[in-house]
DNA sequence: GCTCTAAACGGACTATAGTCCGTTTGGTGG
DNA sequence: CCACCAAACGGACTATAGTCCGTTTAGAGC
């Protein structure tokens, strides 16, 4: 605990346990959209302003329910065995997270476009797309050295791992595969260089 | 006219005008977010119901207001000079459209946040991004016959230039002079291949 | 155990997007 | 010119996110 910072008083912490749990059920059954606030609050045995104050809006509750899943992914990275964690090849490891962040983004797409059109910009300020943009950009560091602005390029590689445009290809004109297949292959493109078809 | 298409009513030809009129001086001060719909009317001097019956949500108001520039920047890429427009070398008319997009987006992005966030997918299925995805799959088709899903590698290279990262990195990290140069570099890797920095 | 206070609570309240439906009106056919 | 009706109108109404503030309570200090 940060000095400065007090742990939260036992009530606020069973509240937002008994909140979480009462969120996971109801989003079990239907998309978090379209489940109220009230509704969770009801189901928690709670009032509607302690929502509020744990969470501080409904994308922060989408967040906090994404939480675990996207640490399950954030351990794979850190230490897991590669493609995906360290220890490989730097190129597949890109490649690999991308595949990786796909397969989670399947389960949680519901959950992270709630959480990404809360406010405006709210993707890009959370925890983890910053988590995921140090990592990219890692990456593309050691990949291309000469180049400039790896932060930057590490956005435009992650722009298309945005939740609702995966939304739009799975339920839309595309299968969640061929999808996958064509990410891997924009990056491999980038990172390989084309003629390696 | 299609067949089957009526002409609508003087009446709501005059108060989409009205409308239009009023919400585009209402926006040239705040940004279309903090406007309410029910200011607009008052303004228009019409109901709150003529509003939706017009232009069906606040998102298709905010892109209805876009449609005119939106029109210019088409045109510029079906009958404009090279390298945005047609003739010129197919991997420079590619980068070229990402900067044009860009500098579109920088006077837009209030606008096309609305149009993007009202609902889930607004933006991938809005006749623009079609338009867009189209223009950007026939080039990539041009530039690599031997690819497979065109369309797919082409809304990969529209995702960088969604509005909300737009705007990220103008009022966040980066002034949009970098962050346009780093898009352009991104395209140019992906057509050009590494190596030729 | 008692007191005191900052933290937390809860639900009434506000703001605003979007709907509904009874009323008005443009314009067409007679 | 009149009658008619589908289209359009408008504003009261609903749903829901998010705020506010008077009340309750955990737990630290004594």
């Amino acid at each position: 605990m940060r000095p400065g910072t007090r742990s939260p008083r036992s009530d606020a912490q069973r509240n937002r346990l008994a909140l979480i749990d009462a969120a996971q059920r109801l989003v079990a059954t239907r998309a978090l959209a379209s489940v109220t606030m009230e509704e969770i609050a009801d189901a928690a045995g709670v009032g509607k302003g302690t929502v509020y104050r744990a969470f501080g809006d409904k994308g922060g509750l989408a967040t906090a329910l994404l939480d675990e899943r996207e640490r399950t992914l954030q351990e794979r990275v850190l230490t897991g065995p590669p493609p995906v964690g360290p220890g490989g090849d730097t190129a597949a490891r890109l490649v690999g997270f991308a595949v990786a962040y796909l397969e989670f983004l399947d389960g949680a797409a519901d959950l992270l476009v709630v959480a990404d059109n809360s406010h405006i910009g709210a993707r890009y300020d959370t925890g983890p797309y910053g988590f995921w943009l140090m990592h990219v950009a890692t990456l593309l560091r050691e990949l291309k050295p000469d180049e400039r602005d790896h932060e930057f390029l590490a956005h435009c590689l992650l722009a298309p791992l945005a939740a609702d445009l995966y939304r739009h290809i799975r339920f839309g004109d595309g299968s969640p595969a061929r999808w996958a297949d064509a990410v891997e292959r924009w990056v491999r493109t980038f990172v390989d260089g084309p003629g390696d078809t």
